[in-house]
RNA sequence: GCCCCCGUAGCUCAGGUGGAUAGAGCAGCAGUUUCCUAAACUGCGUGCCGGGUGUUCGAGUCACCCCGGGGGCACCA
């Protein structure tokens, strides 16, 4: 049983005992300063309006009818009417004791149990190698989907390639831009193509895998006659091979999709836009019009966002009937379906069929893209509170605290690997899951290198690394660690352990918290402060020493801490050294 | 013009679902090693929490307005 359910029982009693009113949901925090207890109520402040009492008069009744409990040492009343508890160390001992029991299930809950989720994150276009902003999002998503299974979700991860429309189109022609050029053609790069080097390499790699095509100058004139079926799969191949290198670099950062869904394959070969759009017009959402004849309100709009004209009608979908700001098209005047079309599929007919928790992980640049979703899926019958977002905001990289300036479109960006093979995969993530996810995020690769071992991370890590160096060591002297169960915790009075046991219990509410409130960062913050606990307590107070009752006892919290940290780091992905 | 996000110490950022005297790292300065790993430890902080109004017993946190920064606003994806 929680601690805080067991205060809860003790305040209940007390309010019925002193002829108080029930309350249904009683708060308990942990007061920022140590002198104001362990755990502190403000239930007698929310009972002063409803009893018309004096806040502090009330906090004194229930702290006089308080139960004698043992794993209570006192209750306080304090400042406006706060009731403060302090606890016991025999209620320590038995924290402690829990951490141990529970091992690498200690801080597994389930508070979303039963819940089916699907987590779409990273999803990066597949016309080049992941960069950047992709590791963060690959730390942020994987870490997620620990957390919410650690509270007993059921969850798949999914990555969606965006294997078609105009960016699959631009990627097939670029790549075909540089066959040519390999083979001794001048053919410019299109326009609006991909300039990266890497297009290079994997041309150079498709005419070694394709000798028959270095030979053959009628297949080189196809490729040049723009055969649209050429063309294409051209363009598979080229993909193909980018999502395999896409998937290499996430595996070694040590995140594994459970799902790869296809956008031409799994929903645009599946006919799932037409279903979609077709179910919409039953529900009489849609209609037929040209551009703007829908929208009276006819908004002031920069001129030169006007999109071309077009004769034949497209159709719409009555978006603005659900919160969004206006209707949107779902079928082109060409006939072809949009991306919004095909998205709301891919949405409604994939990823809500078999779950009830979509979570998507989104860039900035799409955030403008979610009122309009919403809308569909409300529309189709989704609740609203189903489909979450999360915006992962962009990482600004420096080098020397000068801007590296990125951009997809003149071929400059770092790549994910090249930042995994600075920095290491360790540091890369926990700096990422250091910070909010939805803050934009400098990351000085420079300093990251060069201080590598001021990095929080290590801090972390060294805790543990610690732990089992003394472990080692208690080994070497003989001294096999007995059965916790057999050691007297109650040595452990040190304020210092006490701080330290205090927080460990804390853990499991923790990962419940950031789990509902999809927080990864905040494990990494408690962590560090974990950290900080016991570097000091183990710089300043001997563990291995001739006190042999004191020194397990001094153990078995050293292995509650070690514990703890690998529990965590785990969660957010990151190793947990055994020496460093 | 409309919508979204952000604004906390010199810098980078935390501040559960509103709680008591707002925190940490970095940078800077001064120290610690006969001692289980110095990737460690100890000490040094005068912040109009961008500004204002409101809700509340109580606001960094919630609502509204303003200022400043970023992003979005297609029959693109």
């Amino acid at each position: 049983m929680r601690i805080t359910d067991r205060l809860g029982e003790g305040v209940r009693t007390a309010l019925g005992a002193a002829g108080l009113p029930a309350v249904t949901d009683l708060v308990w925090e942990v007061p920022r300063q140590t002198e104001h207890g362990d755990y502190a109520t403000n239930v007698a402040m929310t009972l002063a309006r409803e009893t018309r009492q004096a806040p502090r008069k009330i906090a004194e009744a229930i702290v006089r009818h308080f139960p004698a409990l043992p794993e209570v040492d006192r209750l306080e009343v304090a400042g406006p009417g706060f009731v403060n508890v302090f606890l016991s160390h025999a209620w320590c001992a038995s924290a402690l004791r829990e951490v141990l029991a529970a091992g690498p299930a200690y801080g597994r809950g389930d508070r979303h149990r039963g819940q089916r989720a699907r987590l779409e994150f990273v999803s990066a276009n597949p016309t080049g190698p992941l960069v950047i902003v992709n590791a963060r999002a690959a730390a942020v998503g994987d870490a997620l989907a620990h957390l919410l299974r650690a509270q007993g979700a059921e969850v798949t991860t999914e990555y969606y390639v965006n294997d078609s429309g105009n960016q699959f189109e631009a990627l097939a022609r670029s790549f075909r831009a540089r066959v040519l050029q390999q083979l001794g053609v001048d053919e410019p790069l299109p326009d609006s193509g991909y300039p990266g080097e890497y297009l290079v390499d994997l041309a150079k790699q498709y005419l070694a895998e394709h000798p028959a095509v270095r030979r053959d100058r009628t297949a080189q004139a196809q490729a040049q006659a723009a055969d649209p079926q050429a063309l294409a799969r051209l363009g598979r191949w080229a993909v193909d091979r980018i999502v395999d290198g896409q998937r290499r670099v996430l595996a070694d950062y040590g995140v594994a999709f459970d799902v790869w869904t296809s956008e031409q394959g799994d929903v645009r070969d599946a006919g799932l836009p037409a279903q979609v759009i077709e179910e919409l017009r039953k529900r009489h959402l849609t209609y037929e019009a040209l551009e703007g004849e829908s929208d009276d309100r006819a908004p002031a709009r920069p001129p030169r966002a006007q999109p071309p004209r077009a004769d034949a009608p497209a159709l719409w979908f009555r978006a603005s009937q659900y919160g969004d700001e206006k209707d949107r098209v779902l079928r082109k005047s060409s006939g072809e379906p949009t991306y919004f079309a095909v998205d709301i599929a891919f949405h409604h007919a994939l990823k809500f069929a078999d779950f009830d928790r979509v979570i998507t992980l989104i860039g900035p640049d799409h955030h403008g893209y979610l009122a309009r979703m919403r809308a569909a899926l409300q529309a189709l019958g989704h609740p609203p509170e189903a489909f979450e977002i999360l915006i992962i905001q962009l990482v600004t990289l420096l080098r020397d605290g000068e801007p590296v300036r990125m951009s997809k479109r003149r071929g400059e960006f770092v790549l994910m690997e090249e930042l995994l093979e600075e920095v290491g995969r360790d540091a890369a993530r926990f700096t990422f899951l250091m910070r909010r996810h939805d803050s934009p995020l400098d990351f000085d690769l420079a300093v990251a290198t060069r201080q590598s071992a001021d990095n929080p991370v290590y801090y972390v890590q060294y805790a543990h690394a610690r732990v089992r160096s003394l472990f080692r060591q208690a080994a070497e002297q003989g001294m096999a660690a007995p059965p916790w169960s057999e050691v007297i915790l109650a040595r452990l009075l040190l304020p210092e352990e006490q701080q330290i046991i205090k927080h460990l219990a804390q853990y499991p509410e923790l990962v419940a918290s950031a789990a509902r409130a999809l927080e990864p960062h905040r494990i990494a913050y408690w962590l560090y402060e974990l950290a900080g606990l016991f570097h000091p307590y183990y710089k300043n107070h001997r563990v291995l020493q001739p006190d042999h009752e004191l020194a397990l006892a001094r153990l078995a919290l050293c292995a509650g801490v070690g514990r703890v940290v690998a529990n965590g780091l785990a969660l957010l992905g990151v190793s947990a050294p055994e020496s460093m």
